[in-house]
DNA sequence: ACCTATACGGAGATATCTCCTCCGATTAGT
DNA sequence: ACTAATCGGAGGAGATATCTCCGTATAGGT
């Protein structure tokens, strides 16, 4: 099956290159803003007829330009990936390595919380065989230095290990996901407590930057959060 | 629509207490027992069918002894909430109330960590508005107690809140999911600093009581973490 | 040992979702 | 104004989940 079936359909998957018309282009961008916004907030699991409603579009626009899902998600998400590998960068430049840190974990978790089809591109590994994996495999190595200076330097805990990074992004994306419509910003609040459990120099405690939420806010959070249908939606 | 239709079907729902025959009730439990272990291994996701058939049974089976899933998730979880509220209750006996925090923070995470439908059942909200909605609210207070009590004997930090906890249990989850399968108890690890973050007294680091994931583990963990399936099963 | 109320199994009806394509209508650009 | 490129939305194909029908088997009292 899926032989070479195309009659003048899927023109852009055999000659990608091909200067499109002007009003395809814009509306080739107007997919890819509608995809980063709903992958940001939905992750992954939207399906192209969102993106293409939400970029007020129909169906068939979306998939005239990306012959599927994935082929959207690489052309999306491979700056995003080189936006965390310049973070590691800048992180390994600070001199005070817990200064740089800091900055690398801020930076990392904000792009990754925020962004909940980035977090889904980097914590999971499935589908994805292509650039998007060599430029993630970039990352590590540069995490794995900046942990090693800062232990060095005594202000990081000796037990801490590269390794742990993706499992904090994965719980500050929980965080997120669980209450982060109710508040923005709210992972900011408990990555605060994970980097005070992580630093070595204890004779202070950072502030919390944001609010727990209140009891009506927890409730409304239980109710947004929709793990699987229980049962058929009835009555 | 949904009318008593229920023509020799259903008995179970209409006299639920006539006393079952001896092979049937056998196989209650022996579906109690499988949807125990799946629910708490894959979430409240799981279907009937998946439940009948690991319990050796067929599909009908269950649904005559359970009118639906619902049904069966306020059968098997009452008894795992009230579970919750004895952790809460015999927290509250200590008179180290640092120590008490520990108990309880510990108990929580233990019951829900490893529990992925405990879980579900706490942090979310919809389709259960029955009896396991009772039970829930009676944790909460208990909590609120305790965090204060801690809070006056100047060992947790001032600016935790009862609400934080369902978050941190989200974020435990969260670890557990991303790698619980490939290193269970992994999350220890990470309450672990979580709870260093919220201690006052930073005299010490607690050790971490995990290793961190290898590389090939990381490795192992992305594979088997499944968001959303991006494309079609294809080839 | 027999008989009947009770229970069992599994195929399949129904519903919902997502991916993806067809084709008639519309529009850009020379 | 003409034509090649593009658009939109209905809908087919295929998964997946819930719940039911009905022919068959069995427990347990007599």
């Amino acid at each position: 099956m899926r032989e070479n079936l195309d009659h003048s359909f899927d023109t852009a998957s055999v000659h990608p290159e091909r200067t499109l018309r002007r009003d395809a282009e814009e509306n080739r961008e107007r997919i890819l803003h509608a995809a980063k916004i709903l992958f940001a907030e939905r992750g992954l699991g939207v399906t192209l007829d969102d993106i293409g409603h939400h970029a007020g579009l129909g169906v068939a626009t979306v998939y005239r330009r990306f012959p599927n899902k994935v082929a959207l998600v690489e052309a999306l998400f491979e700056q995003r990936v080189i936006e965390l590998i310049d973070v590691a960068r800048a992180a390994l430049a600070f001199t005070d390595a817990w200064e740089g840190f800091l900055f690398l974990m801020k930076g990392i978790l904000t792009l990754e919380a925020e962004d909940r089809g980035l977090r889904e591109v980097i914590l999971g590994s499935e589908c994805i065989k292509g650039r998007l994996d060599d430029l993630k495999a970039e990352v590590a190595p540069l995490i794995e230095e900046l942990i090693s200076k800062a232990q060095a330097q005594g202000a990081l805990r000796q037990d801490f290990r590269a390794n742990d990074v993706p499992v904090l992004t994965a719980m500050a994306g929980a965080a997120q996901e669980y209450c982060g419509i109710i508040s923005p910003g709210i992972w900011k609040r408990y990555v605060a407590i994970v980097i005070d459990g992580l630093k070595v120099d204890r004779s202070t405690c950072t502030p919390l930057p944001q609010e727990a939420l209140d009891q009506n806010q927890l409730h409304q959070a239980m109710l947004g959060w929709r793990t699987h249908r229980l049962s058929k939606g009835h009555d």
